[in-house]
DNA sequence: TTGTAGGCGTTATCAC
DNA sequence: GTGATAACGCCTACAA
């Protein structure tokens, strides 16, 4: 036997239209009536079908997510699980979920988004990994298609986006290492063509600047997010340094780590402020990002972009969390 | 103007029944007809609507993962985004997508998969992370859904499950290290009600028993995959003991971290051969799983599962990779 | 081989 | 307030 909204509209003794209403919470509806239908949804745990009203409605009530496969470093990431999870609670308040999807490995990135939108299969996507020049922006842009992008356009480019005061965060911790008269500050960045490694370098450069110091390019090296990367580039960095700034917690990490086999003891400072961080030794001065937010945010933009037609640009502010790696002879703090 | 099947219907000039038979590939329609029909929806570029195909046909082509949220770790875990990769491969061949969500924080787990049911939003499930007794399965057995379990039931449960050969691999690795005279094995195990620590478990005693010796069960620990956990573990361990058998690299990992810090030299084998498992120093001697194949065999039963009502149990080998670790004296091999 | 038409389960528009 | 009824876009008996 199956169970629909007509059948449950039958044993109420009232039309579709009128249970439908009931689901819908439409104020047309008399209390009285209103309860008894409510009375049959109980007894039959009638559940709407999801797939019809989507047909109807044109909603799926699914954001796309689809995590680069270039990046794996998304899943060794402490951080983007907490991104999800906030994403995903947010989203889930208002009857959206997340399909998430890996790219496919040797695929033109595009495609996947083309398929989605040609079969109708989510509302919105939320855009990963921002690069300088990004084709799934340009592409979703030309088929008219919502979405969200995590990161900030270097272009001054009007796309609605979310993102985490990058080059200020930058500027701050290298503003912090310069006051200490530290003037050879390595910086392990992440890769060059990301959005958010060109905005942090900003603000490595801007700090330099507003010290009135001019900066050595070959200061600045390109890696990826990991601690292996963070642990090779220092260990194979020719030249002398007098502190190291990293774009990730990872990175810092794999950074102290190499500086300790050199037995070199400078100021480290990472960024994101990840649960480790404040538990390796020494611990980790870093410039935290409000993941928690920035999850939230980008599920509420979301939301926002599909209800109200808004165009959501929001930069969230980051903190700088000063620890031991970042002090001279943080060796020391190991002793206690 | 909207592009759908009867507006390729009628610039092509045939019925939407033959529209259908065209894009479903049906033999009966005769070649001429067919590439006409081709013509039309190439220029149109038309594309089927998933959602009206999910509604007639009762299938929505996306295959449910609830990440639980107990366990972070599996985030943290390099592993499962090979897993993920391949199982989204192996499904998209067939049309299929994965839908992956996080559970939400403080909800009874088994909600999620009851909205999704519900809903009728997917196909079928992928459950991670069996536990001994698992109140997921329950449900969904009771609600007769479709899924298949990565991990084995510890009771003889008939459930269509994928798993790897737990109890063998752990029964090689403490073999190994039984025939080196080891005979006091601390067994870093991971959470006590999950069934992969129970059949592991079930592969220590095993190999003791063969040797014909009695276990201590202090030497069985229990603790999360992580690295933090292992080193903590092998730290507190008030006993000696003279070899470490950890149930994943990453705590593995973490025992030869406490263990240099303790400077106690003795051989380590880990669980699952992650990517920096041959990389470390010293390398991880290792129970390989082989994941990409669990990956790609998960999405493979769940197809023959939906499409030919199978009923998938299958045991996949595993295999020790020696490497330097379990060697006596390994920290020699930093030397060179 | 092809076309007609009903139905999948819901919601929105229109009457009453 | 409530009820018919027509879509939404597709597939599949059944008929031709």
């Amino acid at each position: 036997m199956k169970l629909n909204i007509s059948t449950v509209a039958k044993k109420a003794g009232v039309s579709t239209a009128t249970v439908s209403r009931v689901l819908n919470g439409s104020p047309s509806v008399s209390k009285k009536t209103r309860e008894k239908v409510m009375k049959v949804i109980e007894k039959l745990e009638y559940v709407p079908n999801h797939v019809a009203r989507s047909l109807r409605s044109k909603k799926t009530g699914l954001i796309g997510t689809i995590i680069p496969h270039s990046t794996d470093y998304v899943f060794n990431f402490p951080y983007f699980s907490i991104f999800l999870r906030e994403a995903t609670k947010r989203l889930s308040g208002d009857g959206y979920q997340l399909l998430l999807t890996i790219e496919e490995p040797d695929e033109n990135p595009v495609e996947i988004y083309r398929t989605f939108l040609d079969r109708k299969i989510v509302d919105a996507f939320i855009i990963l990994d921002l690069k300088e020049k990004d084709e799934r922006v340009e592409f979703l842009k030309t088929r008219d298609a919502k979405f969200v992008v995590v990161g900030r356009a270097v272009n001054g480019e009007e796309i609605p986006f979310i993102d985490t005061d990058n080059m200020g965060g930058a500027f701050k911790a290298v503003s912090y290492l310069l006051k200490k008269k530290c003037r050879k500050i390595l910086f392990l960045n992440g890769p060059a063509n990301q959005s958010v490694s060109i905005w942090r370098a900003r603000g490595y450069l801007d700090a330099h600047l507003k010290y009135g110091l001019e900066v050595d390019d070959s200061f600045i090296l390109n890696g990826s997010f990991t601690e292996d990367s963070g642990y090779k580039m220092t260990k194979s960095f020719e030249g002398e340094f007098d502190a190291v700034f990293a774009a990730s917690d990872l990175m810092a990490m794999g950074a102290l780590k190499a500086l300790k086999e050199m037995e070199k003891d400078v100021p480290v400072i990472g960024f994101d402020d990840i649960p480790q961080a404040a538990m390796t030794s020494p611990t980790l001065t870093t410039v935290r990002q409000p993941i928690e937010k920035v999850g939230y945010t980008v599920a509420d933009s979301i939301i926002a972009c599909l209800e109200s037609e808004e165009f959501p640009r929001k930069v969230l502010d980051v903190e700088l969390i000063i620890r031991e790696s970042s002090e001279v002879n943080h060796e020391d703090s190991k002793k206690w």
